[in-house]
RNA sequence: GCCACCGUAGCUCAGUAGGCAGAGCGGCGGUUUCGUAAACCGCAGGUCGGCGGUUCGAGUCCGCCCGGUGGCUCCA
């Protein structure tokens, strides 16, 4: 006799008594729209034995994490089983649960699909949904696996078993299909009540160029046909913020073929825009106790040299030469700063030491990746340099995360992921070093994020070699996250540059250097802005703040005269004087998304007011102009 | 960089089968002077991304290049 509690996905929890070999769903009859079971942090199928020291086992549905990817796993089943009904000769490789949805990578033999290939794969699959086909496990020794897959002609499932290197290995079956995996999965194709195949790309078996080209097929899936609908809303919208196309509406920015890939060109309104952020920005780094400066673009090819970049870096450099001399555009600004550092002696008393620059730099960028204002080859840092001592590490942290918080708010960002990227303890060898800084880094990094109260996950290994980082991205209104802020510590470059500061023994010491970038660049920051607030900027970034829109001709000089009044308070204004009807300039202005609209007519100039028409909220009534002013200012941060 | 797809007016797009390059919006000119999301009439605007090839003839077919999109990889 054994005893398990089960608890099902509403919460409810229930006792079974029973003897042998049982499965969850042999007991519960009814999983309550659960499809896979957890017990202590493993996952089995509902249709396999309960696992012998199994005493509470949760049923999960697709509101856990673990269900969804489970859920979107067994749905890259049913997309590979539609692929090899359709195409018998395809050849599976692997296909794994992501973020949003799944995808299944197949060899077609060098066919690439076609739109309509897509449409007959997601009837296919939702056929087989449809058909409720029931789902088992099978375990076999690996050799008789690879005969089996062998006579399939799946061949990448042969390799994956021989790299797998394991006595047995599991197979799962649905209907007449058959995939090597380890699962967990679903209990039949009918829980996926919704499925679409969203787009395909070519990817290389194992991300390797040499390797055979794969069709690499998209799809998201979902136990309710309601949150499909949810789904592909949410995809609407976040095709209707695409930055690139807000960029041209709003006449924010450009790219010119003739002016080579990667280069943005900001236009007046993305420029003004810009310059409100960087003004704020300086602002709140010199309060914070930054020292701003400016440094070249191009550097010698010594410097790089020193700083290791031509090394380890010249891929992504523009080096070039001049009179048997080389130069470099300066892909980061790091070496520039410690030239100021080294500029005199330091002694500890003068650290630490903050130096801040809106750097522009320059990376040679792959030109695949190449993205709108999100990847591009020039773009411009808001990046600081924190030299330091070992023991200053913690604090001067928290003020970094402090100072990110506080500007980042400004912007409608509260909500952050961030990740501490540590060292492998077990390759100690390749990091530079002792293991005595390391430790101390580490925890000081920690420390700062508790201290200002930030959640963080730990990623072993994925540290530089000179020194521990923190990643922070930050959710937009989609719930979308970017990476934007990053703190990384490096013990490197300050040797390398022989960055020393006197210590109170009289002694040089080597100063710890932290780099540290807040909106990572002012571009890809621009993009992730527009897409934030889906190019409705507010009202203190806004390229024009307030357009003022006369009636009639007649109204054109008091309209003037109140946009004279609002730029003496430094308000961006424009007045559409042009000889067209109120609704038409009133649809211009809204298609520019401009914050403000001052309606000025007979009754205003009469009354000396305006008729306000606030972006989103519709009219808003008559106001005198020094009272909207009031208003406006207030909303728009201004100091009083 | 690699794989796939795409590139027609400032923007969005149409252009059948290789046979005179089109529309809407926008711009310009005129009429209209109007109260909260599109007044009316007219005009201009194109090396069809670039170069080469096939063809009597290329926006259309082929090759190379440039640029873009989605991925791979990389990253701010």
């Amino acid at each position: 006799m054994r005893k398990v509690k089960i608890r099902f996905p509403n919460g409810e929890v229930k006792e079974y008594i029973f003897e042998g070999e049982k499965s969850v769903l042999d007991l519960v009859g009814d999983p309550k729209g659960g499809f896979v079971a957890r017990f202590n942090g493993k996952l089995f199928d509902l249709f396999v034995p309960i696992p012998e020291d199994a005493d509470l086992i949760e049923i999960l549905d697709f509101n856990d994490k673990d269900g969804k990817g489970v859920f979107w796993h067994s749905s890259a089943h049913i997309l590979a089983q539609a692929v090899k009904r359709l195409y018998p000769f395809a050849k599976l490789t692997v296909g794994p649960p992501i973020e949003n949805g799944f995808f299944y990578d197949i060899d077609f033999g060098g066919k690439t699909l076609t739109p309509e290939d897509l449409e007959e794969i997601e009837r296919m699959a939702v056929k087989i949904c449809e058909e409720d086909l029931e789902v088992s496990r099978e375990e076999l020794e690996s050799e008789k696996a690879k005969e089996f897959f062998k006579s399939l002609g799946e061949d990448y499932k042969v390799e994956l078993i021989e790299e797998f290197n394991l006595p047995k290995v599991s197979i799962y079956r649905q209907g007449e299909f058959v995939d090597l995996c380890k699962g967990p999965h679903i209990y039949r194709t009918g829980i996926v009540k919704s499925f679409k195949v969203l787009s395909v790309s070519s990817a290389y078996w194992k991300g390797d160029p040499k390797n055979p080209s794969l069709q690499r097929i998209y799809g998201i899936s979902f136990p309710d046909p309601k949150m499909m609908e949810d789904y592909l809303k949410v995809l609407e919208e976040a095709k209707a913020r695409d930055h690139r196309v807000l960029g041209r509406e709003l006449d924010i920015f450009g790219f010119y073929e003739e002016a080579g890939a990667g280069f943005v060109f900001w236009h007046p309104n993305g420029a003004i825009v810009r310059s409100v952020i960087e003004d704020y920005w300086k602002r709140e780094h010199i309060k914070a106790g930054y020292k701003l400066v400016y440094t070249p673009h191009l550097l010698s090819g010594k410097l790089w040299e020193i700083s290791g970049h031509l090394n380890y870096y010249a891929k992504n450099m523009f080096v070039f030469e001049k009179d048997g001399q080389t130069y470099a555009v300066k892909p980061m600004n790091c070496p520039a700063h410690i030239l100021i550092y080294k500029s005199k002696v330091r002694s500890y008393r003068d650290l630490p030491l903050r130096i801040c620059e809106l750097g522009t730099v320059y990376r040679d960028e792959l030109s695949g990746v190449l993205h709108g204002l999100l990847r591009v080859r020039g773009f411009t840092q808001d990046d600081a340099h924190i030299f330091t001592t070992h023991e200053q590490i913690e604090d001067e942290v928290v003020n970094v995360l402090n100072l990110m918080k506080r500007i980042l708010k400004r912007f409608g960002f509260e909500d952050f992921e961030v990740e501490l990227s540590i060292w492998d303890p077990n390759r100690k060898e390749d990091y530079m070093g002792t293991e005595e800084m390391w430790e101390n880094a580490i925890n000081s990094l920690k420390n700062a994020l508790e201290r200002e109260g930030l959640n963080y996950t730990v990623e072993v290994g994925e540290a530089a070699f000179y020194g521990p980082k923190i990643d922070v991205k930050l959710k937009d209104a989609l719930g979308r996250r970017w990476q934007c802020t990053t703190v990384q510590v490096d013990f490197n470059l300050p040797r390398r540059f022989s960055a020393t500061y006197k210590g109170p023994d009289g002694k040089d010491h080597y100063a710890v250097m932290i780099h540290r970038a807040i909106f990572g660049s002012m571009e890809r920051f621009m993009g992730i802005l527009l897409e934030h607030y889906a190019g409705d900027l507010p009202l203190w970034l806004a390229p024009v703040q307030v357009r003022i829109l006369p009636i009639k001709s007649e109204f054109n000089d008091y309209a003037r005269k109140v946009a004279n009044l609002l730029e003496e308070e430094g308000f961006r204004v424009e007045v559409d004087d042009r000889n067209e009807r109120l609704n038409y300039k009133i649809l211009d202005a809204e298609k520019h998304k401009i914050p403000y609209i001052f309606v000025i007519g007979k009754r205003e100039v009469e009354n000396g007011t305006v008729s306000v028409r606030k972006r989103k909220e519709g009219d808003k009534g008559s106001f005198k102009v020094e009272d909207i002013i009031k208003i406006l200012k207030e909303e728009a941060f201004f100091q009083p």
